[in-house]
DNA sequence: AATAACATGATTGTTGACAATCCTGTCGAT
DNA sequence: ATCGACAGGATTGTCAACAATCATGTTATT
């Protein structure tokens, strides 16, 4: 049976943790992922280490070349744009399915964040907007339930994470950011499916120019 | 060196082999897929398979239980419907791209495509409308040269291969699919990237219905 | 000094054996 | 007849050793 001893915290999928740890920034792009190093790391054997890399790489998050094992992809500013692009129309999508489906308790939550963003911006707290972001996005998430755009979304996100970051930080970037999404909500809240997927198209497309514009200045 | 004699055809990817096994209707939906059996059929060793069988279930095509191996995924009706609304999303997308950037020969190819469903369809070929159908698509693809969204339609495609015949056998369905398939080409070759993306957007809006019809008559 | 052949270590790819788990059918008790 | 315990086979999960390949540095030759 081999009890579930705390050292055995092992035991969760390792491909799960080897994404966080990429998408976290613990390896720079282009990184060599050396399959024994991470075997040992994350405490799993080998095998179980290929076929994580092997998912990975179907996730577009890792590049591997026989016999040279897998390295960090990185994305190119173009690919990046081309990403953003595709999340858009997505993400216009789910936006207005969620409109279609919200709750009012949804509502509620999704109120509750925009505030929590007011908060965080007037505190200039652009990590906690950040964060507050992704919590908007998957709720939006939730409240649409179609789980094939939401795995689409994710694998998306979790390609261009590091570039968001950069545009997020362009001077009144973040004050734009909590207006689109405010106005997604309002939308979203009023059961108007047009508007809900004009507003996730405008605030994606503010995110895109951010991006473009911070490409152009080599922020980053 | 183990020259790659004739019988090391098995060296191509067993997953990509694999992958056509499964789109190609060799297996059932929900069948165990077997991975001595596989290693075997494709002349590959069981390591591969593994792998192979973890890449496509991040592909949605099979998954995948602890201990208890793989099966050919199963979509429901549903699902296909999801998937074809976020397809619907992302052609309008690569339509748009594909407008903005088409050649005049990049067009000749496109309207030969046309002439040649034309043809098929006035003989009753719906095997040959099936096949020029991801002909034009791929075409499209390949003229808006956007690789991201290119791998998410190939994704979601090869999830509802199966569905997409039942789709096309519908009274009246395989003449409508022609005039769409037209209606998007005439829409790129003028340039006009807002007409290429509705009368994309139009075309897989009729793909939808007719699954919705098909669904509903237990067609299939 | 520049280059090529070569040796060496590091890393990935392959294989087979074994352990763990699940599935199926049989047997016995009620 | 129904149900549960249990045995046996089938299948998946794990592991370690080995082979093949790549990357790097060294040496010999010009």
């Amino acid at each position: 049976m081999k009890a579930n001893a705390p050292e055995d915290e092992g035991r969760q999928d390792a491909a799960a943790r080897l994404r966080e740890w990429i998408t976290g920034g613990r390896f720079m792009p282009n990184e060599r992922l050396i399959e024994t190093d991470l075997a040992q790391a994350l405490n799993v054997n080998r095998a179980n280490i290929r076929m994580a890399l092997a998912m990975l790489e179907q996730e577009g998050l890792v590049v591997r070349e026989r016999n040279r094992g897998a390295r960090v992809r990185l994305v190119s500013d173009a690919e990046a744009i081309e990403i953003a692009e595709a999340r858009q129309s997505l993400e216009g999508l789910i936006a207005r399915q969620a409109a279609a489906r919200a709750s009012k308790a949804d509502c509620a939550v999704l109120r509750g964040i925009i505030a929590e963003m007011r908060k965080a911006h007037t505190a200039a707290d652009y990590l906690a907007i950040s964060a507050l972001n992704g919590r908007l996005h998957a709720e939006i998430q939730r409240i649409a339930d179609n789980a094939t755009v939401t795995r689409l979304l994710e694998m998306l996100r979790s390609q261009i994470v590091r570039q968001q970051y950069r545009a997020i930080l362009l001077p009144g970037r973040a004050r734009a950011s909590v207006q689109e999404h405010a106005a997604i909500v309002v939308a979203i809240c009023a059961r108007d499916i047009g508007a809900a997927e004009k507003a996730m198209r405008r605030h994606i497309g503010g995110v895109i120019a951010a991006l473009k514009q911070a490409i152009a200045l080599k922020v980053g």
